[in-house]
DNA sequence: AATGAATGAGATTTCATTCAT
DNA sequence: AATGAATGAAATCTCATTCAT
């Protein structure tokens, strides 16, 4: 691996595991066993890592919404959710320092409020869509206020579980019950003819979920 | 004002208006004009001013979850969600910098702990005397899920809603919109005789959403 | 007890127990349950209650060299070493802060140099006096070196025993070791008629020495 | 000479000055005119600095008792005093500090008293050899008591000089006059047949010790 | 590409001392 | 005599960043 990304990885291993205000540049740098002068050869300063994670970030999202095959759509919604809330377990340290991060570099949180705002209409694409096959039986009223709430439940799941365990181990496990909290969500707005199918799934996930906690 | 009250009051200002960590003892000082030394004769260090505001904060939760007089539930839950939301809103900076606080003051995690979990049980407790009264039509097996959903909504709003917009400016509007997420949330639950009461609620606070924004 | 005299106590105490640089001024007060401010109507600053303590020592030393009783110059001998290695065990931190203290304060210096020279002077006295009751058998040009000796073995037998032990817990008997050591040290000089007197006082001390360690 | 070591050179000899306590790291950077963060690149903090001169001690207490040639064993005890001596004036700032420095390093203190141990032993194994060779006929009960004497007395002859002098200005003859003192210890209990090279040796240290004062 | 010593601003904290009451 | 809030200088230490090699 080239240098540059050997940073970019510890850098985000580094910021998840400990907060990203109390890691230090020289502490990414003793950690790669590099001196700090080749880490600011190969990046401006500190803002321009957590710039270049967050672009990371931004592509994760976009492979998450990328579609492999063209299934059925409730494949393609729980493989969204499976790839959405990994990303945000992979960045989490992102969601816990974020007032931070925008507050002190107004041109990342321009980037951010965009991706935000696409992505909302990604979920809100989606939702649609499941209503157009059948699957969701909701008016178009209600369906912008459904996005919203699964799109926070989706931001804000990780970062509740590192804050409400004492000891702070998220696993796989949390990461399906967020899935499940996401069908918890939308299923009162299921069709008749949905439910059995999302039942199914629902067991599925709550078996995946039940290893640990 | 006593000095120790007005470092506090400024302490909590200067952490939600640039966040815990951009903020340093010299900066509070500063902003209230006196030495940095009278801030350590009130306040053993910056933990401590933190930890003093936490006690505010849960103080305030309790404040807001005594009810002032017996009148109908639903009327009791909306006093509770704007008190709340108001506290979250007070105390944005807390959630904001959680993990941070958390990680680096173990004594401080486990107090949240506990008011996190008491939190849980009165929103569950509130739910199930809705259900009592006929007003939510759920069954035993989902409360525990509505409750948990309603709770990560109450908590994660303000900060969904400061990293949301580019210029922060969250104000009373933005915390009625938070209450009317909640009412999305519960509305698939409502009991038909209910229906009527609630719309009118959510007409209510859609007034009040509506001032900005 | 007058307020001055407590602040001197409490002083005194504490310097022993944690070193005077340790020890500071609000420290004292608070041990007193008294404010700051009064202790500085008392003493004008801290280098003050120093040099008064310093006068209280040379008090002690003055008292521990007026003998009560004229009896027998061996019983005024070792009534001298009881009283002059408790003064040292009284004022132990002085010793051990001493240097610090003296570099900056020259005129305690100036003091304290003046003190030692008559302490020189009247341990020297005291063999000479020995030596006219035909207890010790000391040439005139030894005298001088014997006595200077002893002195050292006096000055720093209780700072030497605070570094050795690791659990510092200095006690009576330590002080009584501290006797038998000066009593080593003039053995070789004695007169063949004050053996046995000598070796009773060994005895004795030797007991005394045995309680700990 | 490498940076680390000039701090270590200017901090010793700072130290030696002033007294460990009233020498502040910002002190020992700018007498080196480096930045104090360079200070910190070298040693993690004051303690550190303050641990590595202590190796140094150990280090030249070893050399000290190294002995260079298998000559006569007074040459080797003179040899040792004279080592020994001039160790403890290199450190003088040690042992006047000592208390403190020990009371707030319990690992240093552990350290410290080992060392102590072994110096111990090693005056008791030469002042034994001295025995057997013939030049001290001193009887086995005898032996740690003198031991010990020349221990404290070797220790804080420097301690005591400082103290002692208003113009402190320890130099070489100093030194010697420690040399002499010890002698002085020892000379009760010397074999008639080493009486006149010991005269001897006095004369010699005498005329090194009489340079000033 | 990479090293690593060095910088310097600034953060947290301490503490002797003052002063209005 | 006494209070206790307040000061301000200074001490320890951190860390993003630079730069000669």
């Amino acid at each position: 691996m080239k240098t540059r990304d050997k940073i970019l990885k510890a850098s985000l291993a580094l910021f998840n595991e400990k907060g990203e205000r109390n890691v230090t540049t020289n502490h990414i740098a003793a950690h790669l066993g590099i001196s700090p002068g080749n880490l600011y050869y190969h990046f401006r300063n500190k803002e321009d890592i957590v710039h270049a994670i967050f672009g990371e970030y931004v592509r994760h999202l976009e492979t998450a919404f990328t579609p492999k095959d063209n299934g059925p759509t409730l494949d393609v919604l729980m493989s969204y959710l499976d790839g959405v809330f990994y990303t945000m377990w992979e960045f989490r340290f992102f969601y816990a320092s974020l007032p931070d991060i925008l507050a002190r570099n107004p041109a990342l949180h321009q980037e951010y409020f965009l991706v935000q705002t696409q992505l909302a209409d990604r979920v809100v694409a989606i939702l649609r869509s499941l209503r157009e096959e059948g699957i969701l039986a909701i008016d178009e009223e209600s369906l912008p206020d459904l996005a919203h709430t699964v799109k926070i439940m989706v931001t804000f799941w990780i970062s509740y579980q590192t804050t409400q365990a004492v000891e702070a181990a998220i696993t796989r496990p949390v990461i399906y019950q967020g899935v499940l909290k996401v069908l918890f969500l939308i299923r009162p707005y299921l069709a008749e003819e949905a439910r059995d199918t999302i039942s199914r799934l629902e067991d599925h996930y709550r078996r995946l979920a039940l290893r640990t906690r």
